[in-house]
RNA sequence: GGGGGAAUUCCCGAGUGGCCAAAGGGGACAGACUGUAAAUCUGCUGGCAAUGCCUUCGGUGGUUCGAAUCCACCUUCCCCCA
């Protein structure tokens, strides 16, 4: 399922096969968390932005539209109109974003509702009942992402609780997707570690969580109140310990540069919410940094965002026009940015893969990191 | 021709003697955002050598220790009656 192509230092260019297709890795997931991309962009655009995976929420959809609507409308990948890799995250995050309407117990999580107010249950049978419902490719292990900073005893506590968890994910994950009526067997489960920056917390439960020979694991809990620092020091204290012969995920980072020193670090797959939502509020990503479009300086400005970008934007319009959308308040604001931003994410790890095939990441990475964050 | 009302800092608009460089919106300007409760949120918006000083509430001149607020005249706009 992994297969391992080439490596440098300890950055792996791999590809891995899904029920709907294989991912050339390293891989960013672009965010539709509601099955849309936010700011206007159908599975579609995803195409045209050279989207790999789809990455979707199972507490979301479970509060609207529900998924037994979706499954009985054959599936999350025929609901939204897109045939390649679908990731669902588990509901896990939401135990850490909606930390003020929840409340967590051995046997799973009591939310209430942020639309409506209404009581949810979700444990780790409800998590892969709805995800097996959605018919993800890949289902995440419903976990506790844990703020930080947390008290040592609290992490150790949830850590043990999340693996817990893990083992009854296993098994209801293996039952729901082996009945007839699942809507895509070749669903697979992936586990999450956690363990804060508490570096022999994190070590312990990966070696507990590789025992159960999953076919993924996930890095989670970072990039939620730590340095920089302490989530690349935490990704190389666990290095060692994750199984090398399958994926790994750096869950919700990050920045071009979080991306790129993860990929260094062993990452495949990563994920985060900051193209589309940056996007929206006009912060735009460019090989020498990031612009607000919004600022006055662009006013007068007829050079695309970036005269390097090749994406669809690019080709064609002007920083003068897209400032114009965004102090207008039109819709194909928001579009442009989200899509431009998607696609510069995605070209990043196009030459991320390309310069591990030819050997020179580490050179890529001493030219990149650091000035793609930068504000300009 | 007669009667009544109104003019406030970029805009709208509150303010009827000191607590007013002046509420609240809007706009402008800028910032934040990491498995999305986010097309959201925050800051800022007279000038300066700045725990104070200067200029500003249509104009001019008064009253008062003190005026955006009171008085007189002027200008402009709105409404009603002929």
């Amino acid at each position: 399922m992994y297969k391992l192509i080439k490596t440098e230092g300890h950055a792996r260019r791999a590809e891995f096969e899904t029920a709907h297709g294989t991912v050339q890795t390293p891989v960013f997931m672009n965010v539709g968390t509601q099955a849309a991309i936010k700011g206007g962009l159908s599975a579609e655009d995803l195409k045209t932005v050279k989207c790999q995976v789809e990455l979707s929420n199972t507490y979301h959809l479970h509060v609207r539209p529900g998924d037994e609507l979706i499954k009985e409308l054959g599936g999350l990948h025929k609901f939204m109109v897109w045939d390649r890799p679908i990731l669902t995250d588990s509901g896990g995050f939401q135990i850490f974003s909606l930390a003020s309407l929840r409340k967590i117990s051995e046997e799973g999580v009591h939310f209430n509702s942020h639309v409506d107010g209404r009581k949810i249950f979700m444990g780790p049978e409800e998590s892969m009942r709805i995800q097996s419902n959605l018919g993800s490719d890949i289902a995440m292990a419903f976990d506790e992402c844990i703020k930080i900073p947390s008290p040592k005893d609290y992490v150790i506590k949830s850590c043990d609780r999340t693996y817990r968890w893990l083992k009854r994910c296993k098994e209801a994950n293996a039952d729901y997707n082996s009945r007839d009526e699942a809507v895509n067997p070749g669903q697979m489960l992936w586990g999450i570690n956690q363990g804060a920056v508490f570096h022999d917390v994190r070590i312990e439960h990966m070696k507990k969580i590789a025992d159960l020979d999953l076919p993924g694991y996930a890095i989670g809990g970072l990039a939620v109140g730590e340095t920089h620092q302490e989530m690349y020091d935490t990704i190389e204290a666990l290095d060692e310990h994750m199984p090398k012969e399958k994926p790994r995920y750096l869950m919700g980072v990050g920045t071009p540069s979080n991306i790129i020193e993860g990929v260094a670090r062993g990452v495949d797959f990563f994920d985060c919410v900051m193209p589309a939502r940056n996007g929206r509020h006009g912060h735009l990503y460019t090989w020498n940094g990031v612009i607000n479009i919004k600022n006055e300086k662009y006013m007068h400005d007829e050079d695309p965002i970036d005269v390097r970008c090749n994406c669809p934007v690019c080709q064609k319009y002007s920083k003068a026009y897209i400032r114009h959308l965004f102090k207008a308040e039109e819709a194909l604001a928001l579009r442009f940015s989200v899509a431009h931003n998607l696609y510069f994410y995605n070209s990043l790890m196009q030459n991320i893969r390309d310069n591990l095939d030819s050997g020179t990441f580490g050179q890529f990475k001493k030219e990149y990191s650091g000035i793609l964050d930068r504000r300009i």
